[in-house]
DNA sequence: AGAAGGACCAGTGGTCCGTA
DNA sequence: AGAAGGACCAGTGGTCCGTA
């Protein structure tokens, strides 16, 4: 059988063919090709992380149709029984992410945002995949990143994509495709205070909540309208924000007939904790 | 507090108001008010069954949003502890189906086919309720008929929804709904053979597959473009059915090259044990 | 036998919290 | 401390099968 994807480096990207390829592995099961994420176009060797495995998921009798057979994942390497480079040691996390400006590599052990999103980019491939081979099938077709979806990247190689990361930093990547222009605003004016990744990503909602009111508050409309967006759910707690500030200004309005209602949002962005 | 609907009988219907509205019960609980499915706009007093129940859900401080409370359904009445005329009793099952005409009223024991279909416009009824409440308090809002509507069905009194039976006839309701003209050809010839309602429904699937072949066997964009068929899911076996027959069509054509493909739908309507 | 529906089950959306 | 993600959980879509 031939050998399947492991996973894909972290750093691998904008190239040709960004995802579903299978990168090369040596006989421990170690990333030893990969596409480095590069900013510019030149390839630089970055950060070619030591991944430590816990199972090895290379298997004899491997389909090229991997969305129904059973999980393989927990056989072992069928040449070494038990040998101590590959039993018994984790995959390596990911980076964290740093705030980047549009373009800007990350220096040192992280990711930088363009990586994320190019992440969410890839998600959509996949999904694009799963439907295709759904229609193929004559199978119920999903619209969104489902589990199934996720699952899918996964067997594809791309271990690095994963449900909790994705649906964190969902409404960043909202930002991004709705208004670069404030999405990048916001990331040179985060990154020269000196912020985290956590504080970048809490000041994302609030530029949304202002979109959402000039759409009448209706944050999945404005999430369908968009090709690329309208396969993300939206997430909870940006409904939640939408929802608080249209209580804010039908109250405004009606203390003060007639007035215009503004979408300056200025009101309630801090009470809900984000 | 005010006594809660607890069901309303299977032969209300057409009249105003038909869904959400309370029935009056009486001490013990029983359905003493009720409408009565009418066929021609007389109505008939008909089949004000007996009804036998397990469990009284009439309880006290019960609000008016019941959309996210806890079960109620366990509590015992509360005026008396153990009466035997409540206590021990099923809630009696609904008449079966059996094939009638357009506007014909079934006799007996027995439901018709325009009820039938009318318990499909009750639950997108309720389904317009359920998302009124999700958007007015900014909450995820269905577009299809949900676990959560036919929740809500059964708890603004309408028990004689339940999902396995909406789901069971929803190809029925489909071809009701895009070629009402054929839907009636065959009730009135099934009718006519004496055949049972299994047998009716088992025939509703051809026609809706001949339909699918007109729109590039897409048969989810057949019911998405029809709004009171679009809050329906697929059934599985119709799309199974559809995929069938696209593939037997791509067959035949390919055997009979320059051939054009027919939608006569004549091939393999059988094989699949429909 | 034909049919209605309670109740179960595998896989979902959602995200917490033990981990690094 | 800030952050990544395995793994859990309540409620879903789907329908079987014990019931009448």
């Amino acid at each position: 059988g031939t050998h399947h994807a492991l996973d894909a480096l972290s750093q691998e990207g904008l190239s040709d063919e960004p995802v579903h390829h299978l990168d090369q592995t040596d006989a421990a099961g170690n990333n030893v090709v990969g596409r480095y994420w590069e900013a510019g176009g030149q390839a630089k060797m970055k950060k070619p992380q030591q991944r430590r495995r816990k199972k090895q998921t290379v298997t004899s009798a491997e389909t090229d149709d991997d969305m129904n057979e059973g999980e393989d994942d927990d056989d072992v390497n069928g040449g070494g029984g038990g040998g101590g480079v590959v039993l018994g040691i984790e995959r390596q996390r990911e980076h964290p992410f740093i705030v980047t400006e549009p373009g800007e590599v990350a220096r040192g052990k992280k990711n930088g945002l363009d990586y994320l999103f190019h992440l969410y980019e890839q998600c959509r491939e996949f999904l694009v995949q799963v439907q295709t081979i759904a229609k193929d099938r004559g199978e119920k077709c999903p619209t969104k990143v489902t589990n199934q979806v996720f699952r899918y990247a996964k067997k594809s190689g791309a271990s690095y994509i994963n449900k909790p990361k994705m649906r964190h930093y969902v409404h960043c990547y909202a930002l991004h495709c709705l208004d670069e222009e404030a999405s990048n605003a916001l990331r040179r004016a985060f990154k020269e205070r000196g912020e985290n990744v956590g504080s970048w990503r809490q000041a994302c909602y609030k530029p949304l909540v202002n979109i959402a009111c000039h759409h009448g508050w209706d944050i999945d409309a404005v999430f369908n309208a968009h090709p690329r967006l309208s396969i993300w759910y939206v997430p909870t707690k940006l409904r939640q924000l939408c929802h608080l500030e249209r209580n804010n200004a039908v109250a405004a309005a009606s203390a003060l007939v007639g007035n215009g209602i503004s979408c300056t949002g200025s009101s309630a962005s801090g009470h809900f904790g984000v």
